[in-house]
DNA sequence: GAATATTTTAAACGGTTGTTTAAAATATTC
DNA sequence: GAATATTTTAAACAACCGTTTAAAATATTC
């Protein structure tokens, strides 16, 4: 019985999860959710209490999901250039895996700021990883330009991942295939790991 | 009756472009445009024909308005250099004019992709602009760095406009308040400008 | 294998959605 | 200023929303 509850509540849990992806909260209904788990409508009220319950289940494993793999790397006992890569690359790589993660969470988050309230543990953790050491060392030494890590954490992040939350806008744009976008993206990729490490660690 | 007539239809376009850029096409009923508008709920109907008659014509005068001065800036006769640091500018100074209208843009577009058929002439636009050509010229004698235009136009608005994208999720995430962001995100600014210009030209 | 507990079902709930109607109010024309 | 055209209104429409119900189907316990 465990088993099989189990396996139901599953279904409806990824179901829901791809469906909430792509429309969003507010674009989701009960009935889309009950569909593409091809199960009935009221189990989605039987096992989680009701779509708001549902969403902020699903909305707290994607936030995890998202935050989940910097810090590991930040701490890891690499040097600093390494370090930046390691950020870009595992960047590129969530994008690549689930694009649709990050325009769900700025969206909903953006709609009820509220919901941020589950991440409140992140900033001292940052602050304690060995980047923010390696990166004040650097600084004081002076083989590091003078950049919080306010900012080189956001520049880390945002060039990929902003490429891939506009990726149809940037399709579309410069006229190019999903195929030729991967190329594409691959490609800027390199650009920004360079650009970062260019203008961060200073040459004598 | 003419002027009558479009007051009250601007009214509603206005109350509309309001309500649809904090709450999206899904979360925006008719009846809230309506009473923010603070009128009679046949009329968004009477004068436009419908939500998604009204929406679309939203939607065109933000993408324009989202692409209108980027062209402009890079046909200026002006350094590259310059260039470079005007566009971040007018990036800078559209995120904080309307914090809301990128990730809008992005989520609606995202959610259905169709919606950019209107847009199409962009491309040409861009490969015809003087930074295109002083682009060309300046890998072509080296002074700067073979980098397509096609990573270096989302590089200028990435940075800035995925910070704001985040803005409330950077706020909780670094523990700063909204008028601290605002000098951080001055601060980025800065950073930013710097690091594509320092990647882009190279030194002798 | 009868009694009990759990899971699934079809149907319905009241409320809200976008949209339409037909009459009232207002403005315009001659 | 009567006739006509336009704008605004309150009310209603069917369809859909999230959620609940109570019975049917299935699994578990003893």
């Amino acid at each position: 019985m465990k088993c099989v509850s189990e396996k139901s509540e599953d279904k409806i849990r990824e179901a829901a999860k791809r469906v909430f992806l792509k429309k969003g909260f507010d674009g989701t209904t009960s009935r889309d959710i009950a569909k593409e788990a091809d199960m009935n409508i009221a189990l989605t009220n039987y096992y989680f209490r009701s779509k708001e319950k549902l969403f902020m289940e699903i909305f707290k494993d994607l936030m995890e999901m998202y935050f989940q793999n910097i810090i590991h790397i930040l701490n890891k006992p690499i040097d600093i250039k390494t370090k930046i890569s390691e950020v870009v690359e595992n960047n590129y790589r969530m994008m690549r895996q689930e694009p649709d993660l990050v325009i769900f969470i700025m969206n909903e988050i953006h709609k009820e700021p509220e919901r941020l309230l589950v991440k409140l543990s992140l900033y001292s953790q940052l602050k304690s990883t060995l980047f923010n050491q390696q990166l004040a060392e650097g600084i004081e030494s002076g083989v590091l330009r003078p950049v919080p890590m306010e900012s080189i954490l956001p520049l880390m992040t945002s060039c990929i991942e902003f490429l891939f939350l506009g990726k149809e806008m940037h399709q579309k744009v410069f006229g190019i295939s999903a195929e030729e976008f991967e190329a594409f993206a691959e490609n800027h990729k390199e650009h920004v790991k360079a650009m970062i490490c260019n203008y961060l660690i200073l040459e004598k």
